[in-house]
DNA sequence: CTGTTAGCGCGTTCAT
DNA sequence: ATGAACGCGCTAACAG
């Protein structure tokens, strides 16, 4: 492969300066209409590609972005890295894609060597906690927090947040189940490390309290958030509490996992239990029965997130500092 | 934020050479055992980082590779995307994340900026026309294509082919059918122009003719990639082929519909009809009844494409120019 | 409207 | 074992 054309040759070519030249690439400054025909001429005869490396060395400022996330293989954040690439593409910005596969050592190396490559901003979903994930989104020159609520105390380094109001979706799964008369309803709460459920959980809680039905909390489980998790733990809590007469899961994974524990304890859904799931998954309406779920607006939760990194990396730093998006009930027969 | 530190207020601080520095950051040259950790001392306490920019340009190498795929929310490419973010995380290198949205103007955009960043490589999946594709990656320093077939008087440029063998798959499918006892078997082609389609119907037309029963055209219908698509083209294929007692289907999404389809005519599965489909996405395994299908190593895919790329760019042009991926079969409920 | 000068932060010569 | 000078390709800041 021959030498890279480089400004210098379409200038000597053109018979201008590197200057002009630069001009015409940029619709910058002015530039006559004959000269600037003349360059864009000898740029298109010679193919010529101008250096982002060079032009980020003297710009200072890279036109890429780091979006670090577990896994592009979970379809949530598919989701999310679709409407992040959809929106920086959009903007003249390229993404890094980079997985961590919840290890922290990885989220580490991911910042590091985000940070080598200069990228102008990172949108992040991480499991670090709070203080060192400060301190490591401080080197970065602008950053935003997915699903994620940052302390007041830190808004000072001007850390955006885009999340989802999870709290609310307990409360409209829960509100709809109390509405379709059940009292008893059993909560798989996920992980009890993810921020998430722990705020479905509080949305579950306050509605069965306010209605006047304080959940035992013998009927709330932990569980993996997966097919597997749903299934051990709801065959688990169906067991020890035979007269539930509704399930809420954590997502659509594990209240399918619950639908199979259905069928092997011999329980109808939706008539001897009514289940509920939450993400709305594409999943969530092929099972049998289709689940009722709260679909979170996924695509929505990566473009708003690089939409806000961009207006930060251009200055215009808005009131706006956090994005809630709010989710959206879904009935379908499992809980009708 | 303030100025970056550099090399030099590195080598200021600790009273040595830039180039010292530079020896202690890239482990190269000999360097005083002494010297050597004085100078990691001002880096580590300067939380210095070297700008990745700054080294591209010198070195004409940026450490970064594009990834083009239609979409990252399609779970096919999601796990493309991991493998291949895999690869290239454990060898240093960053991913750029492209989606083209099956959109031939997005992809010329897409492979455009990729050049402007100058990546070190590419790894494509493309629905462009493969005259211009082919000049197009011509433009980059390296490229390796993801399931499409490169004609043999093409590989002076020295693309490589990361594929699945497609044929094979069709074969496997097919072969189990027959070896089932069954003789009629309907075939849900997904869309005329994929390459994997046609690839399936192939090892579905030879296995059912090497066995003695070459099937009637008009046992194979076209269909969309979707649930939507096997629902109704199962539909219309099942009211004209009435006696058919098995159907292969393009991928597991389009085998759901034709699950659905079969609901609404009152036919059995597996009894009354066998359900085959293709790809083996979490879903397969979750519908009623489980699907029998065969899996393709979509992550591998991704993998060996990013390792056939970092091959050629280390300048290792094994003879190996050509990576062929083996599918296996998984039975199921759907045809047991 | 156009050109000149001077770096951006590093690695690659060659010296020492 | 260490250092000085130059260049990678481009643009910002000034001239003219």
């Amino acid at each position: 492969m021959s030498r890279n054309v480089t400004v210098a040759d379409i200038a000597r070519e053109a018979g201008v300066s590197m200057m002009t030249v630069s001009r015409v690439i940029n619709h910058k400054g002015e530039v006559s209409a004959a000269t600037r025909q003349r360059v864009q001429k000898v740029i298109d005869r010679l193919n010529y590609r101008p250096s982002g490396i060079a032009r980020s060395l003297a710009t200072n400022h890279s036109g890429t972005i780091g979006l670090m996330i577990p896994d592009v293989s979970n379809p949530f954040f598919a989701a999310v890295a679709r409407g992040a690439e959809h929106v920086a593409g959009a903007e003249g910005y390229n993404i890094f894609l980079c997985n961590t596969e919840e290890d922290p050592q990885r989220e580490l190396a991911v910042l590091h060597s985000l940070e080598e490559k200069r990228v102008d901003g990172v949108v992040v979903f991480s499991r670090l906690e709070t203080r060192q994930l400060v301190g490591l989104l401080k080197q970065q020159p602008a950053s935003v927090l997915i699903n994620r609520q940052t302390s007041k105390n830190n808004n000072d380094h001007a850390i955006g947040t885009v999340r989802l109001d999870d709290v609310l979706g307990g409360q409209l799964v829960t509100r709809h189940l109390l509405d379709r008369g059940h009292r008893r309803i059993g909560f798989l709460a996920g992980p009890p490390t993810s921020h998430s459920g722990q705020a479905r959980a509080k949305g579950y809680l306050q509605t069965m309290t306010a209605a006047g039905f304080p959940p035992d909390p013998l009927w709330v489980h932990n569980c993996a958030p997966t097919v597997e998790g749903g299934l051990a733990s709801a065959r688990d809590l169906l067991r020890l509490q035979p007269t539930l007469t509704a399930l809420f899961c954590f997502n659509d994974l594990v209240a399918v996992g619950a639908l199979q524990a259905c069928v092997e304890l011999g329980r109808a859904v939706p008539h001897d239990l009514a289940i509920a799931g939450y993400d709305d998954i594409p999943l969530a309406a092929l099972v049998t029965p289709p689940l009722t779920t709260c679909r979170t607006p996924r695509y929505e939760l990566g473009a708003q997130a690089v939409q806000l990194l961009l207006n930060r990396i251009r200055g215009c730093n808005e009131p706006c500092e956090e994005v809630v998006l709010q989710p959206e009930l879904i009935i379908r027969a499992s809980a009708p």
